[in-house]
DNA sequence: CTTGCAATGACTGAT
DNA sequence: TCATTGCAAG
């Protein structure tokens, strides 16, 4: 029990509070992890089953740390009879179970929001509407949050609020696309992200005996991060611990930044009213940071209006004050953080892994790629294109998903004609039309065409029946061979293997290898089958739809640093962190400046990423960024203002003043800044006047013949000589001017005086 | 049906 | 900038 020793009184009220309904507020860093793993090593030593336990977290990999570390208290046999997981994957899970009493086969296909967005897209287009009205991310959104909120197409279309909203909104017509959607993804048997939720709701909400099953199961339950659940998740949650009411959420209303996906910041600040012998923990002292990070992470939040008082304080040392940088462009952004990084890192003697570069939106990360790869930093990147989500590796998962589940529209549409059999989208548009005409799925249509005559040439309905061939080939070694067996069989026959092996250009080589990563991956699934039994493809395929890239850490990529989105960050920590991209309209979003709640999401969102710093923040902004293409200027974030002035430090690199040796350094390797942005700029007029008008005769004609060497004048650099030219005649020419140094400048638009 | 090129529009966030 | 889409030609 010596475990219990090392938390102080109030984590430990919470962790021996274990009957009835509790609620742990916990402040960023306050040992919250610690918290519920305790408790449930804890319920563990006291005699409850594990098999009766539930913990839902946020993410997988949360989950199996934590699975991690209770194992070291209690026994890895004891601890892998809980049930731990995110709630997609542990009532996926248990839908597969019950798949049959919602008319789902077991083997269902997830789709993901790629699968989901496709499948729209061409709804939209079939009812023939227009998709800039109906635009599929839009339509997307708008289904998710009605299944978050638990109305079905048919409630949705009867729901007379919803329908006038759309309709105000331009979009009348939603509720059909939704209506053929809930449909085309049944007939698919796939479950969307969101269905993995609403369906267990349905279950639950149809089948007493499933959940009066699981109500007895599940007699502990724990919710970790509370706060960003949504209704669904909310409902699941209520109707589980309906019976012995052993329900311990934990979370902190100022960290709740998953709204966009339907988290209900209520659910926390309500959880009172629905448990009225609800207890409350407060956990407030922070262990992570130093007293600086605390403190102006308390000064940023007190500007939000709702939320549950506390206060989170710390005994650790002040620290370093938090470093505001400016640069004036989102290269230079780049080349700062990584030479700064690069020189704490030498300085201190500390780890790659000791960094964290956190951003706003992923598109950003580019920039610091570039800069830390240049200083050869090894960097992993998080979010972003994952593994699963790459092209090669989502062609092959298809075949597999077809495998399984040969009515999984999405992954027969993906891969028909992948590598390229001569069937083409009319023959592909006629064979949905006839699906949707007999009410079959697709896979249908094509392995009965007499039944279902989709009015296909003879030609191509032989193509189509070889493919259909070939996937009942591959359908009889299903539950034959084990997973990577099959696996290789269908990469090799199936073409992708060769087609990508064809391929010798550096993206084809690296797909190829993708692709070998993928089935090494599989291997070693089927090796740890369990003496005498088979790891089945349709095993491995079960979860694969709910993985992410950071669910299978690489041992090479321990020591690196990290680049990520803030919302990637949660739950996270670093000694250093950069904030980068503190800028209106990037952060806080453009999206988010409407209204009062969706900027104090942001506040909450920037919140989150100041507490993930140990030792040290570095916070920064470029007044310049490339948007698209072209250079935008940008002010800085109001969250830079909002921090009490005491705990910030403001390093200008470019502007005179007070600078320190580190920052003149910083500056030679960054290059000189304004030469930089003049080109920038150059860049940018070429955009706006594409059309290359010949520069005016007269004065101007004599620019034609310029030469290296002449003499020439500036209206507002004045005299300076000619040290460059480019282009034939020229048009471009760099300049030294004794006042200002050297130019590039455009002739057309430079309007220079030749004097010699 | 496939190929190649020009035009277009996208950037919040993620299970 | 980059990936996807539409269109014309083979």
């Amino acid at each position: 029990m010596n475990y219990l020793e090392t938390l102080n009184p109030q984590q430990l009220e919470a962790v021996k509070h274990t009957e009835g309904p509790s609620m742990v507020i916990a402040g960023a860093g306050s040992g919250k992890t610690r918290v519920l793993t305790y408790r449930i090593a804890y319920l563990i030593e006291r005699g409850v089953d594990p098999f009766n336990i539930l913990a839902l977290t946020f993410t997988n990999k949360a989950a199996k740390e934590m699975k991690g570390r209770i194992a070291e208290i209690i026994g890895q046999s004891e601890a892998k009879n809980i049930s731990m997981g995110t709630f997609h994957s542990v009532f996926a899970r248990i839908l597969r179970h019950h798949s049959d009493k919602l008319g789902y086969p077991s083997n269902f296909t997830i789709y993901d929001t790629q699968d989901s967005r496709s499948l729209l897209k061409t709804i939209i287009k079939e009812l023939k509407l227009d998709d800039k009205t109906y635009k599929p991310n839009l339509v997307h959104g708008r289904i998710s949050s009605a299944k978050n909120n638990l109305i079905s197409a048919a409630a949705y279309e009867a729901n007379t609020d919803i329908v006038a909203e759309d309709r105000m909104s331009g979009k009348p017509r939603l509720f059909e696309i939704y209506k053929a959607y809930e449909k085309r993804c049944f007939k698919a048997g796939a479950m969307d992200f969101d269905d993995l939720l609403y369906k267990t709701n349905v279950l639950m909400r149809d089948h007493a005996d499933v959940l009066h099953f699981y109500q007895h199961k599940f007699r502990y339950i724990l919710v970790d991060e509370y706060q960003d659940t949504n209704y669904s998740q909310y409902l699941i949650v209520k109707k589980l611990a309906d019976v012995f009411h052993n329900i311990c959420v934990v979370g902190d209303d100022a960290q709740s930044i998953y709204s966009f996906r339907g988290a209900n910041i209520e659910n926390i600040l309500n959880f009172k009213t629905d448990y009225s012998d609800c207890v409350t923990f407060k956990l407030e002292q922070n262990y992570r940071s130093t007293k600086t990070i605390v403190n102006a992470a308390n000064s940023i939040i007190s500007k939000n209006k709702d939320q549950i008082e506390k206060t989170v304080w710390t005994s650790n040392d002040d620290g370093n004050k938090i470093k505001v940088i400016r640069t004036l462009t989102d290269n230079e952004e780049g080349k700062v953080v990584a030479n700064m990084i690069y020189e704490t890192k030498m300085n201190e003697q500390v780890n790659h892994s000791d960094f964290a570069i956190l951003y706003r939106t992923n598109a950003q990360s580019r920039s610091f790629e570039e800069a830390l790869r240049k200083l050869n930093l090894p960097y992993k990147i998080y979010g972003g294109l994952s593994f699963y989500q790459r092209k090669e590796i989502k062609d092959l998962l298809a075949y597999f998903r077809l495998t399984a589940n040969p009515q999984d529209e999405e992954a027969l549409k993906r891969v028909i004609n992948y590598p390229k059999r001569g069937i083409g989208k009319t023959s592909i548009e006629k064979v949905i039309v006839a699906a949707n005409l007999y009410e079959v799925s697709l896979w249908e249509v094509l392995a009965e065409p007499n039944k279902y005559p989709a009015n296909i040439p003879s030609g191509t309905l032989n193509k189509m029946n070889a493919f259909v061939t070939a996937i009942k080939s591959y359908r009889v070694e299903l539950e034959k061979v084990d997973a990577y067996e099959l696996a290789q069989t269908i990469a090799k026959s199936s073409g992708i293997l060769k087609e990508l092996y064809d391929d010798k250009s550096p993206e084809g080589v690296s797909r190829y290898e993708n692709i070998q990563a993928l089935l090494a991956g599989i291997k070693e699934f089927s090796e740890t089958a369990s003496e005498g039994e088979t790891a089945f493809l349709s095993d491995f395929m079960v979860d694969v739809a709910l993985l992410t890239d950071a669910d299978d850490e690489k041992e090479e990529d321990l020591d690196k640093i990290t680049l990520m989105t803030i919302h990637a960050s949660k739950g996270l920590e670093f000694p250093y962190v950069n904030i980068v991209g503190l800028e209106e309209n990037l952060f806080p979003s453009q999206m988010a400046l409407s209204s009062r709640t969706e900027l104090e999401e942001e506040r909450r969102l920037f919140y989150v990423a100041l507490t993930r710093a140990e030792t040290k923040a570095t916070l920064s902004y470029a007044t310049s960024r490339y948007k698209w293409g072209n250079l935008i200027t940008s002010e800085p974030s109001r969250f830079i203002e909002e921090i009490d002035a005491e705990f910030l430090e403001v390093a200008n690199p470019s502007r005179g003043g007070g600078r320190s040796l580190n920052q003149v350094n910083l500056e030679k390797k960054v290059g000189v800044p304004g030469k930089k942005l003049f080109s920038d700029k150059e860049r940018k007029l070429k955009r706006v006047t594409p059309s290359d008008k010949q520069p005016k005769t007269g004065a101007q004609a004599s620019l034609l013949d310029l030469k290296v060497g002449y003499n020439v004048k500036h209206e507002k650099f004045g005299k300076g000589k000619v040290i460059g030219l480019e282009g034939t005649p020229p048009s471009k020419a760099t300049v030294f001017f004794p006042k200002v140094g050297n130019k590039q400048l455009l002739l057309k638009f430079a309007r220079l005086e030749v004097l010699s």
